[in-house]
Parts: C-alpha cells; structure tokens; sequence
DNA sequence: CGATTTTGACCCGCGC
DNA sequence: GCGCGGGTCAAAATCG
C-alpha cells in the first residue's frame, strides 16, 4: 500500500543541488502507478553496452519521459590496494534525481537489499543504503529524502548492473 | 527455512 | 592524533 502517489504534472525541473558533489538532474515524473521512466544516456560514458539495457524503464509502452535535460556525471575511479587490507570498489557512475512521491524505494525492476541506514548531519531524515542483490552486481543505491521539500525523494545510482532487470515489470 | 531488515559498531578519509 | 562525517558490516530479528 503506499501506490499514492502525488501525480503532479512537472515536465521537469533543473538545477537543484542534491548532495555535496552531486549536481544533476534528470528528474522523471509520470502518472502510471509505478515508477520512474528511463534515464537517459547522455553523459561521456565511455561504452557501456550494459547502461543501454540499464535504462529503468517500465510502464509498458514506454510512456516514460526520457528527458535528458543537463545531467553531469561524477565518475572517479578509486583503486586502492597494496598493503592497505581493504580494496576500494570502483565507482562507476552516480546519478542522483529526485522525484516527487511519497514512498521512498521506488520500484525500478531491481531487487534491493538494505543495508544501512544512516542519519545525515544537515537533514532530519536518514538515508538508507541499498545493494543490488543479484550476485555480481555490485551497484548500490543511495535514498534520502530531500531536507526541503520532504516530499521529495532523492535516489542515487551507482555503479552499472550487469544484468537485466530481474523482477518483472508490474503486471 | 531462507532472504531481507534492523541497528549499532566499525572503518576510512579528512580537517583541525 | 583525534574527532567528525559518511559509508559499510554483521549479528540478531523479522518477514514471507
């Protein structure tokens, strides 16, 4: 139960900050029950045959928006070995949109496992970690709820899914 | 009974 | 070196 959803008829906004080095915005919003449309490939992603079939896309028959308005990518690659005891992941890609619902986990066809749950120290609400828990696929998710407009929801990507959306996409 | 959530502890980078 | 802020782990609890 939480398919209210508050269906504004946005086209799209720009320019807003979400976190410290997120600045992008690609923000979908839509009618259908469900979620979230397509996130558009703009960026200078190198070659990503996975990121084409990323493209959260649901709603049958494609009604998502696929604004792709200017969105900026925080890629950084972080390699950390030799003798430290502890690897860094490499972090791919990030992209932060929000969108205006009022639950948190949107359905975007992944299966996610939580696991953390952090309290920031400028806002009052927390923000939930999630993993996707498909073996393999190390992409995590990051939501919060913006600190201006709690009825917003701002979600972070990161990192590319190696596979295809695994839960079906609502029947 | 297996998978997932919960929640505090732990860990790491950075600034003072 | 220590404290802070943010991110992750992991054990117990809960869910389905």
């Amino acid at each position: 139960m939480a398919d209210n959803y508050t269906n504004t008829n946005l086209p799209y906004e720009t320019d807003f900050e979400v976190s410290d080095f997120l600045e992008f915005n690609d923000w979908i919003e839509e009618g259908p029950p469900l979620s979230f449309s397509s996130i558009s490939a703009d960026y200078n992603i190198p070659q990503n045959p996975n990121y084409a079939s990323n493209e959260i896309m649901m709603n049958s028959g494609a009604s998502g928006i696929s604004s792709s308005s200017s969105s900026s990518i925080h890629e950084g690659n972080i390699t950390r070995d030799s003798g430290s005891g502890r690897e860094k992941k490499e972090i791919r890609e990030k992209v932060a949109f929000k969108t205006k619902s009022e639950i948190e986990v949107l359905n975007d066809g992944f299966k996610w496992r939580k696991y953390g749950k952090k309290m920031v120290k400028n806002s009052p609400n927390p923000r939930n970690y999630y993993k996707c828990s498909i073996e393999g696929c190390s992409v995590k998710k990051r939501v919060e709820r913006d600190k201006d407009d709690p009825t917003y929801v701002v979600t972070t990507y990161e990192g590319i899914h190696n596979h295809q959306a695994t839960l079906y996409i609502f029947g």
